[in-house]
DNA sequence: ATACTTGCAAATGATTTGCCAGTGT
DNA sequence: ACACTGGCAAATCATTTGCAAGTAT
């Protein structure tokens, strides 16, 4: 990635900080970057760059937006299934997802809650796991419950 | 030319065996469905479309072939990081795969290596989790080491 | 013989890039 | 003013689809 300047916890309570804070870090901000802000805070998990069009941005700002507020550490994006990629405000620090192949919800953890499957792996493989921006995959305890038999799959091919 | 008797389904000890068993079942057999279930076979983990072609195929030829093997059990793929799916033969049961985002070595493993990590999540969270389609990222014990700092990421973005 | 496959071209979907006009500071 | 940003078109990449011609059984 490339450049990261000042790595303080962005953290905050409304868009009016973020914007704040972007414009003392000599960040521009224009009606996108409000709009794409103010479309993340609302929102109560990852979304995608089509629901944010839906806020009546061009489809490229929104992208080019995106790509600038994660290059800042404010915003992050995760890979669901064969989707688009879903947005989401670094709420302090980075989050982690579970994600359901059937009915396609995806669970938004603090990433203490994984440490002890992170520790399993580490142990068994030395891998240093992550599910930042791969989350876990699999089926959720509702799904599950319906069978394991072939259903309205949010992920075939 | 080795005679399986014990596996199940399409499980095989050659090329020649899953042919058989293909053309057995009443499915055809062309030049492409052979010359890519060699390459298959003489991979020694899940490879893109793109080194399939080399084998001197057509690409639309090799996802017409990979899909219909696929959807026959003989052939799954997985999806690592942001590059193209990754094909490999299905040999028995399901792999799942653990991969690092930094050297892009995917690690095949046994289901039942994962039963530790499939656990705990089952009982934090009720969710049954699957490696086989989407693998577990994150750094392997090497590149690890190697610092946290940033360096050539495969998985950037 | 006939239904299934191939090969090539064109379509799709997500994301990126080029370029020039517009605008935040 | 001037560098950064927005809008729109065109380019990529991976993958899918349409259709005419070829072929396995």
């Amino acid at each position: 990635v490339t450049t990261a300047p000042d790595r303080r916890p962005l953290a905050f309570a409304g868009v009016d900080e973020i914007l704040a804070t972007l414009r003392e870090s000599g960040h521009r901000v224009s009606a996108p970057t409000t709009l794409v802000l103010e479309a993340l805070f609302a929102a109560d998990g990852p979304i995608s760059v089509e629901e944010l069009e839906s806020a009546g941005l061009e489809r490229t700002s929104v992208y080019r937006n995106l790509e600038r507020l994660e290059a800042l550490g404010v915003v992050s994006h995760v890979h669901v299934g064969h989707g688009p990629g879903l947005y989401a405000l670094v709420r302090g620090a980075d989050r982690e997802y579970l994600t359901c192949d059937r009915c396609g919800r995806v669970t938004t953890l603090d990433p203490a809650a994984l440490d002890g499957v992170r520790a399993v792996l580490h142990e068994q493989f030395g891998h240093h796991a992550r599910f930042s921006h791969f989350p876990i995959h699999g089926l959720c305890g509702r799904c599950a419950e319906l069978g394991d038999h072939e259903h309205g799959h949010t992920h075939p091919h």
